[in-house]
DNA sequence: CAGTGTGAAAGTCTTCACAGCT
DNA sequence: AGCTGTGAAGACTTTCACACTG
């Protein structure tokens, strides 16, 4: 995500978005590496790990403080601690899915969010065949109610895995409700108001990137 | 996450990975406009729609030649037909599915690689109690058999679906078996030889790129 | 005119290489 | 010795702006 994909939201900040779109990776590693067992790292070590140059990692951390020890290196769980604080991580993030499909029930089953900082609050669709449906632990809420669950969960973000044709509408309903952050599957460019961040998923989009080299 | 290019492509075959990545994105762009029935685009148009500049669009497309027409654009169907060829879409790509889960499950039934150049032709797990089970049209082959079908299938392109800890193995069988591009849903990174191309998705990593800005 | 294709300029990002700390 | 943090250099990417064309 590769892809392709763009963040760059409010411009308040002297960091450039590209270095942010690393920080997650560099907490992916530590936490890893700390569930291994690990007490310290270098950026030598991560960036063998990641395939990411020694320097840029000692570069892109340097935007935010000094959290090395020379000599020594980091330590993990320290760095891990800082890079949660840096994005936001130290408390979970309510999560809404709209579009109870395929994806849709993929991703709201989806084991990975937990312990990285979400949690799938609910389920949404605007199918009435499907609205009252269990979906693992979820029941299907109809997409009426999102603005009225959006405020009362204080849910920030949100995932659209609605057909093609639909995102764009959703996306609306999801600004209208107060959400900031759209992670979108549907294979279509969204517009929104600049201080909502827009991230894109499209597998397609990389395979297509890979037929070139084919 | 860069490789040599194959063959002919008239144009010089320096063209920087950066660019190969968005010629997708134009293409996903052009499809959607001809399902709509118009006929011809300007890079202007085209910047409107995708939040990329007009001058970058037409940059991007002189490193293969000259499309479009003065005073007139460019004629989507053939910018899109000429970005087919380029990507090496006029043939779909067969194409398989590693881990048998929720995702597997998602991917494998996910109707949006018809008409973008690619087709599922297997979906594989190593759980005895999953193997032979039916997927939607699919029926969940033994790993063991990877690199035969790999081979019997011409098959190219992977997306790996397992649980993090399985997948650099699963890589390795896929290099061994002669994969030579992988799309990684595991959230890990994974070590390949260089003439295999890796993408990533991991859409924890989107969600916490985001949460930096809220 | 409207809109492409493109050198040149501007801007951004990555790597180098080393002083300095542990 | 080992490794960080960082200015400066280098590489790469985007934008500008305009000659040119249908």
């Amino acid at each position: 995500m590769d892809q392709q994909t763009s963040g760059e939201t409010s411009a308040d900040n002297t960091v450039p978005d590209i270095v942010v779109a690393r920080l997650p990776i560099y907490l992916r590693a530590l936490a890893t590496m700390q569930a291994g067992g690990k007490q310290y790292t270098s950026s030598q070590e991560m960036a063998d790990l990641l395939g990411i140059s020694s320097a840029q990692i000692r570069k892109d951390l340097s935007h935010f403080g000094e959290f090395g020890k020379q000599g020594t290196g980091y330590s993990i769980s320290e760095l891990h601690g800082r890079l949660r604080h840096i994005l936001n991580l130290e408390h979970d993030w309510n999560l809404i899915v709209i579009g109870a499909g395929h994806i849709g029930s993929a991703v709201a089953s989806y084991s990975g969010f937990e312990h990285r900082g979400f949690r799938v609050a609910g389920i949404f669709d605007n199918d009435p065949r499907k609205v009252g449906l269990s979906l693992g632990q979820f029941q299907v809420i109809d997409i009426r109610d999102l603005a009225f669950f959006v405020k009362q969960n204080q849910v920030k973000l949100a995932m659209i895995t609605v057909p093609a044709p639909y995102a764009q509408g959703v996306a609306d309903q999801c600004v209208a409700a107060g959400i900031h952050g759209i992670l979108n599957y549907a294979p279509v460019n969204l517009s929104v108001p600049d201080h909502v961040n827009v991230q894109n998923i499209d597998p397609v989009l990389h395979l297509q990137h890979m037929t070139y080299y084919l």
